[in-house]
DNA sequence: TATCTATATCGGAATTATTCTTATTTAAGA
DNA sequence: TCTTAAATAAGAATAATTCCGATATAGATA
């Protein structure tokens, strides 16, 4: 996925292109990390000081549904990051400060591949969602 | 960990017993699923009218602290469930209904080991979070 | 057992993330 | 250019979580 890619998948599902949904696209593709709805707003308020939140979180989740971007959430906020399309199989490892993310090609948990040195693990998530058979699809 | 095994963890760490922290416990330790502050709430209600939200969430958050429960979170809602001990290192799939789990013995990234009958999985997270050099420990 | 004190709890207010509502604006097709 | 459905702004509403001041109580001590 990169800007082009996002912005005609828009117009052919029949979305309309407006300068802030460009910018906000702009903004996820330029910095591959995870950003909250605030980051999004903060950045964009020099060139929109009159952007709503309800703006931005309508389009997040826009784009989130449209696979655009990828979700997930960590101290109670969702955080988005412009979608990953490698071709190998592989997951991230998360600054939880700075959102900002690495590859992880191998699959960490059965022999954590020589962990990389240039990051301090302090946990993980490895989960499975879904609905169990009492409570149906 | 077991329930006895915790009230003992907490007094050996100097905090309090109280009839309310033997309840949220008790319910975990019943429960082997993942529950919200407000399902405590709810189900100690019938005992404990008066009870307050800031004592689930000082006692669960504390719990967590001392690795009684481990915490997740997804809708925008922090879950917690009593901390599985079992020898193996494994992971968890959890149902977006009810927060009740089952356990993966292997890694399901790689090859998915004949995919459960009884689950409909509907997505996964796999993250390793910390901190990145820039960011610090 | 009675007293003391730090901790736990209550009740409600404050905070924060997110969603909703209504009026207004605007992109894009006719 | 005109029309209209979609997008936006502004602020209210909702919901999860935390904070705060006052009161209650577990557990130590006399």
């Amino acid at each position: 996925m990169n800007l082009d890619q996002a912005l005609d998948l828009l117009k052919r599902e029949g979305y309309k292109f407006t300068g802030k949904r460009e910018e906000i696209l702009r903004i996820f593709a330029g910095e591959k990390r995870y950003m909250s709805a605030k980051d999004i707003l903060e950045l964009m308020k020099p060139e929109y000081p009159q952007l709503s939140f309800d703006t931005i979180y309508r389009n997040i989740s826009l784009f989130a549904e449209l696979g655009i971007l990828e979700e997930t959430e960590w101290d109670g906020e969702r955080k988005y990051r412009f979608l990953c399309n490698e071709v190998h199989h592989h997951h991230h490892l998360i600054c939880l400060t700075c959102g900002k993310t690495m590859h992880l090609r191998a699959c960490p948990l059965d022999g954590l591949l020589g962990d990389p040195t240039d990051f301090t693990i302090t946990g993980h998530k490895f989960e499975i969602y879904g609905y169990c058979s009492a409570c149906g699809a």
